[in-house]
RNA sequence: GCGGGGAUGCCGGAGUGGUCAAACGGGACAGGCUUAGGACCUGUUAGCUUAGUGCUUACGUGGGUUCAAAUCCUACUCCCCGCACCA
C-alpha cells in the first residue's frame, strides 16, 4: 500500500528545492495577492484549527497560479508579544528564546500542511530588521502630529501589567483575559491620531469587498453622527459669566427642552467649578464613588444613573434660561465633549434622571396627535413632532427644526454644525518588554526629541531584569542618554508599541522584505498591492482591520503606496470546533496536523476541513468523518494509478466538461465544499465504471490538485508527466461539450438495472438463470399481443419490465399484471418511463456484465429475428416487441 | 434596544419557485467478499402500502401569494454573533 506520508514529504521536499512557489515581479503575468493574517507564533504549535484557515487561502494560491497568475502568497510572524514575555518570566529566560523556538516550530508544522508559500519572504516582528522601520513609520507620524503623547484616562489590564487600546477592551475586559476588567487609570501616554483619518476610513469602506457584517461592525465603531456643538455660558449663583462650556448634541432641535446640564465624571471642569466650595468635597467623592465601579457597571444601558449639582448654572441662550449645572455618571467623558445638554422631555436618559433628582421637564415637541402633559408624562417622547415653546421655531416640524436651529445658533454665535465620531486615537503605549520601542528620547527642557532616523533600530536591551513593571526601566545603558537636541542627560522612552502596530503594515514589507535600505521599494510595493484576497478571523474587525487600512491610508500620504486600501477582497474563515466548543489549546480539545497526517496523509486532513462545510462557517471536526475523507483519498489514487484506459466517449466528456465548469464556479467563489463534492460525484462514477480516460484522469488531477497537492502531485507524475501539477494550467471548460441529455443516460440505466435487481429480488431469483423480457411500446392490441408472447416463450419466469408510451394511461400496469397471473407467471415489475432503446441496450449490457450472463435485446416483432437473436429456452433475453 | 446571520432528514451539511422525500459525507441496518474481523463492494435508511411509476406527512411555527413553495410575502418563536446609557 503506498504511503501517503512518504509522498508528501517527497513533494514538500521537491516544491521545497526547486522554489516554485517564489515569486518575483518580473514576468508578463497578472499579479495575485493572497494573504492570510500572519500568526503569533504561540509556543503550543498549531492546530487544525489553524490549519484550516490557512489551506482556504493555500488552496486559492493554488489556484491563481494554475490560472497563469504571478501569485504572492507568503507567512510571516506577528512575533512580539505578552504570552513569550510572561514564559521567558516563568522560565526565567528570554523571550526572544521562546519566540524563535516557537516560530522554528510554526514553519515546520505549516510546511508539513504542505502550503505553498514563499518562504524567501518571511519576516518576524521581533527582529530589529523588520521593527527598525516600526520606529520609522512612527518617526513619519510624530512628524506630522500624528503621534503624540498626552496625558489621560487610560484602561489598565492589570494581569497584562500595561495598558490597552480601546479596542483592546473586550466587555469591560481585557482581550486576553476575559475574566479580568480592565481599570481606569490616568496616565502619559503615546497616541496615533487615527481620528483624523475617521471619515476616510468611514467612507471608503464603500470601495471594499469585505463581508457586510464587518463594514458594518467597522462603520459602528467609527461611529459618525451628525449634530451640532452648542456653547453655553457658565455662571455663578449671582449670574455672573465665569465659563464657556461646549456640548455635543444631535439634536439641536431639542434646544429650547434644556432644563439642566451634566459633565462626565471626567471632566476637568468638574473640579474647576467646585473649587474652594462647598461642592468640592462631594464631587470629590462622587468621582471616587463612580470611578470604583467597573466599566460594565457604568456603562451598561438601563443602569440607574447617578449625580449631584456642581453649585454653578449656565444660561440656555435660547430661552435666556439660568439651568442648574450637574455631574452625572451617565455622560461619557469619551464621547462628544464629555458634557451633555440636557433634554428630559426627549431624551430616555435625561428623563430618568430628571425624574428622580426632581429637576424641570420641558416639552417643547409635540406628537401629531395630542400635546404632551411634563407632569403626566412616563418616558420621553422621542418620535417625530411639531415645536411648541421654541420661540420662532415653534409649529416648525422638528426634523426640519435640525437644521434651522443649528443655523440660527451658528449665526448667533451660540453653536455650530459638527460632525462626531465615536472613533478614539489609537493608544500605542505599552508598558511591557517584549514590543518595540518607541524611539523617543525625553529631554526635561526639549521634551520629545525624536531619534534620529539614522540611529535605527532602537534595539531592545539585553541586559533587563523581569518581574516588576516594565523591564525597560531596569537597563540603564537603554534609558540613561544623551539629548540628540540639546545634549542634556535625557531619558529613553521605555514604553514599547502596541504589537497591532507591527501587523499593520507587514503585507507590504512581504512585496521587499529584506530590503536594508528602507522599509520597502515602493515600486515593488505598488507591483503587488493591494492584497487580492485577505483571509482571516472575523475577531480583528475593530482592530487590526482597522489599524492595517489607517496604516496603508498614511502611507499613501506619505507617498510610498498608491493604493488607499490594503485589501480588496477579505475573507472570514469560521471557527473549528471539537465537541461542540471552539477548539483550542486552552480547552484542550485540540487535533494536531501531526496525529491526522500520521493516520491519514495530510491530504486528508485538507480535504476533510475544506469539505465539510463551505470555509466561512463554523464547523464540527469529526473523526468519522475523516475517515470518510480518507476512503475517498484511497478510491481517487486506486482510480488514477490503475485504471486509466481508453479514450473518453461523447458521454464522459460531456461529464468532464460540466465537471471543469462546477468546480471553478465553487473554487473562484471559495465554496471549496461544493467543488469537492462535485470531484467525488465525478471519481465515484468512474471508480464504479472501473476505468477513466486519460484525459479525464489528468483533469481530474489538476482540479482536486488545490485541496491534496501532495498526491495530485505523485499521481500527475504516475501518469506520464513532468513536475508540476501545482504549476500545470487550469483545466478549461469546452461547454459545447456539455450534453446534459447524453449524462442524464445513465442516471435512467440505473433506474432500469435498479428496477430489475428489484424485481429479481421480489421473486427470489438468480438473475444468471433467468430470462429476462423487456417490452416496450406496446401500442394496440397490446393484451392479445403480450399473451401470445407468453405463450411462445414458456421458458421465462419473470416479466421485468414493460415499457410503454405515455399516454396509454394508469391502467396499463393493472392490466399487465392480470395477463401475468392469467398466464400463471411470477409476479413482475413494470416501468412505464419512456425509455430510448439505447437506455435499455445500455442496462442490458451492464447486467450482462454484471451477472456474467448473455442478455440479447430481441425485437418481439419478428419471431424469427427473436429466434436468430438466441431468446431460446433457457437463455436470457430482453425482447422488445 | 440597535445591527448582522441563522433554524433542512439520526448527525454534519447542500439546495432558494416545478426535474425534491431533498446533493455529498458520516452514522445505522441488510447483503456480498472473507476462516473471522477490518478494509472494500452493493443496497436500504419519513410513514403506509404495492405488482406499482401509489397515498400521506415532511425543510422552526402560524397565515398568505401561486396551477405549483424548503425555496416568495407576512407575523411569531428560538439560536448565534457584533455594538451597547454614543447625548
Amino acid at each position: 500500500m503506498v504511503s501517503f506520508n512518504e509522498i508528501a514529504q517527497k513533494w514538500q521536499q521537491k516544491w521545497s528545492e526547486s522554489k516554485i512557489f517564489e515569486a518575483d515581479e518580473s514576468g508578463s503575468k497578472k499579479k495575485y495577492y493572497c494573504l492570510e493574517m500572519f500568526p503569533y507564533p504561540s509556543s503550543m504549535g498549531l492546530h487544525m484549527g489553524h490549519a484550516r484557515n490557512y489551506v482556504i487561502g493555500d488552496m486559492f494560491a493554488r489556484y491563481k497560479r494554475m490560472n497563469g497568475f504571478n501569485v504572492l502568497y507568503p507567512m510571516g510572524f506577528d512575533s512580539f508579544g505578552l504570552p513569550a514575555e510572561n514564559a521567558a518570566i516563568k522560565a526565567k529566560s528570554h523571550p526572544k528564546i521562546f519566540t524563535e523556538k516557537a516560530i522554528s516550530n510554526f514553519i515546520k508544522q505549516q510546511k508539513s500542511l504542505g502550503l505553498s508559500y514563499d518562504w524567501s519572504r518571511t519576516l518576524a516582528s521581533h527582529k530589529p530588521e523588520y521593527y527598525r522601520w516600526d520606529q520609522w513609520i512612527f518617526l513619519q507620524l510624530f512628524k506630522k502630529g500624528l503621534a503624540y503623547k498626552k496625558t489621560s484616562i487610560v484602561n489598565w489590564c492589570s494581569k497584562c501589567e500595561t495598558v490597552l487600546a480601546n479596542e483592546q477592551v473586550v466587555n469591560g475586559c481585557c482581550w486576553r483575559h476575559d475574566d479580568t476588567e480592565v481599570d481606569q487609570r490616568e496616565l502619559n501616554q503615546w497616541y496615533f491620531k487615527i481620528t483624523d483619518y475617521a471619515e476616510r476610513l468611514l467612507q471608503d469602506l464603500d470601495k471594499l469587498d469585505w463581508p457586510e457584517d464587518i463594514k458594518q461592525m467597522q462603520s459602528n465603531w467609527i461611529g459618525k453622527s451628525y449634530g451640532a456643538e452648542l456653547w453655553f455660558d457658565v455662571v455663578d449663583e449671582a449670574g455672573k459669566k465665569i465659563d464657556t462650556i461646549k456640548t455635543f448634541t444631535t439634536r439641536p432641535d431639542t434646544a429650547y427642552g434644556i432644563t439642566y446640564l451634566v459633565l462626565a465624571c471626567e471632566h476637568p471642569k468638574v473640579i474647576e467649578y467646585t473649587k474652594g466650595t462647598e461642592y468640592e468635597q462631594k464631587a470629590k467623592d462622587f468621582i471616587t464613588e463612580v470611578k470604583k465601579k467597573s466599566i460594565i457597571e457604568r456603562t451598561a444601558e438601563g443602569k440607574e444613573k447617578n449625580g449631584m449639582f456642581l453649585g454653578k448654572y449656565f444660561i440656555n441662550p435660547f430661552t435666556g434660561e439660568k439651568c442648574p449645572l450637574w455631574i452625572a455618571d451617565y455622560a461619557l467623558y469619551d464621547y462628544g465633549t464629555g458634557a451633555v445638554m440636557a433634554v428630559p422631555a426627549h431624551d430616555q436618559r435625561d428623563f430618568e434622571f430628571a425624574k428622580k433628582y426632581d429637576l424641570p421637564i420641558k416639552v417643547v415637541i409635540n406628537p401629531h396627535a395630542f400635546d404632551l402633559n411634563p407632569e403626566k408624562m412616563t418616558r420621553a417622547f422621542v418620535d417625530e413632532g411639531t415645536l411648541v415653546n421654541s420661540g420662532d421655531f415653534d409649529d416648525s416640524q422638528n426634523r426640519d427644526a435640525i437644521d434651522e436651529i443649528t443655523k440660527f445658533a451658528e449665526k448667533k454665535g451660540w453653536g455650530k454644525k459638527t460632525v462626531n465620531y465615536k472613533l478614539r486615537d489609537w493608544l500605542i503605549s505599552r508598558q511591557r518588554f517584549w514590543g518595540c520601542p518607541i524611539p523617543i528620547i525625553n529631554c526635561e527642557k526639549c521634551e520629545h526629541v525624536p531619534v534620529e532616523e539614522k540611529n535605527l533600530p532602537v534595539k531592545l536591551p539585553e541586559n533587563v531584569t523581569f518581574g516588576k513593571g516594565n523591564p525597560l526601566e531596569t537597563s540603564p545603558e537603554f534609558v540613561e542618554v544623551i539629548c540628540p537636541k540639546c545634549g542634556g542627560p535625557a531619558k529613553r522612552e521605555t514604553d514599547t508599541m502596541d504589537t497591532f502596530v507591527d501587523s499593520s503594515w507587514y503585507y507590504m514589507r512581504y512585496c521587499d522584505a529584506q530590503n536594508q535600505d528602507a522599509l520597502f521599494d515602493p515600486a515593488k510595493v505598488n507591483y503587488w498591492l493591494p492584497i487580492d484576497l485577505y483571509v482571516g478571523g472575523k475577531e480583528h474587525a475593530t482592530g487590526h482591520l482597522i489599524y492595517f487600512r489607517f496604516f496603508t491610508k498614511f502611507l499613501h500620504d506619505l507617498g510610498l503606496v498608491n493604493v488607499e486600501e490594503p485589501a480588496k477582497q477579505l475573507f472570514n474563515q469560521g471557527m473549528l470546533h471539537k465537541e461542540g466548543v471552539v477548539m483550542s489549546k486552552s480547552r484542550g480539545n485540540v487535533v494536531l496536523p501531526e496525529e491526522v497526517s500520521d493516520k491519514y496523509g495530510i491530504d486528508t486532513g485538507r480535504l476533510f476541513l475544506m469539505f465539510v462545510a463551505s470555509p466561512e462557517k463554523d464547523m464540527e471536526w469529526d473523526d468519522h468523518g475523516v475517515q470518510g475523507a480518507y476512503r475517498f483519498i484511497r478510491k481517487f489514487y486506486d482510480l488514477i494509478e490503475t485504471k486509466v484506459e481508453g479514450d473518453p466517449d461523447e458521454k464522459e466528456l460531456s461529464k468532464l466538461n460540466s465537471l471543469i465548469k462546477n468546480v471553478t464556479k465553487y473554487y473562484e467563489s471559495l465554496e471549496y465544499n461544493k467543488a469537492i463534492i462535485e470531484l467525488m460525484q465525478f471519481t465515484n462514477h468512474f471508480h464504479q465504471i472501473g476505468k477513466i480516460s486519460k484525459v479525464s484522469a489528468e483533469n481530474l488531477v489538476r482540479l482536486i490538485g488545490p485541496c491534496t497537492p501532495h498526491i495530485c502531485e505523485e499521481l500527475w507524475e504516475k501518469l506520464g508527466n513532468k513536475p508540476f501539477v501545482s504549476l500545470a494550467e487550469w483545466p478549461k471548460c469546452n461547454e459545447s461539450k456539455i450534453n446534459p441529455a447524453l449524462e442524464a443516460e445513465d442516471v435512467l440505466v440505473e433506474q432500469v438495472r435498479g428496477d430489475i435487481l428489484r424485481v429479481l429480488e421480489l421473486v427470489k431469483l438468480d438473475p444468471k438463470k433467468i430470462s429476462l423480457i423487456i417490452s416496450p411500446q406496446w401500442k394496440y392490441g397490446f393484451y392479445g399481443k403480450l399473451k401470445q408472447e407468453l405463450e411462445k416463450s414458456r421458458d421465462f419466469k419473470a416479466l421485468i419490465g414493460i415499457v410503454m408510451d405515455k399516454d396509454h394511461g394508469q391502467d396499463i400496469p393493472k392490466i399487465i399484471q392480470a395477463v401475468l397471473k392469467d398466464a400463471g407467471k411470477m409476479p413482475t415489475h413494470i416501468f412505464s418511463q419512456d425509455h430510448e432503446l439505447k437506455i435499455l441496450e445500455a442496462a442490458r449490457q451492464k447486467m450482462a456484465e454484471e451477472f456474467k450472463a448473455e442478455i440479447v435485446l430481441v425485437k418481439a416483432e419478428d419471431s424469427k429475428e427473436a429466434k436468430a437473436n438466441n431468446a431460446a429456452p433457457g437463455k436470457p433475453a430482453i425482447i422488445i416487441s
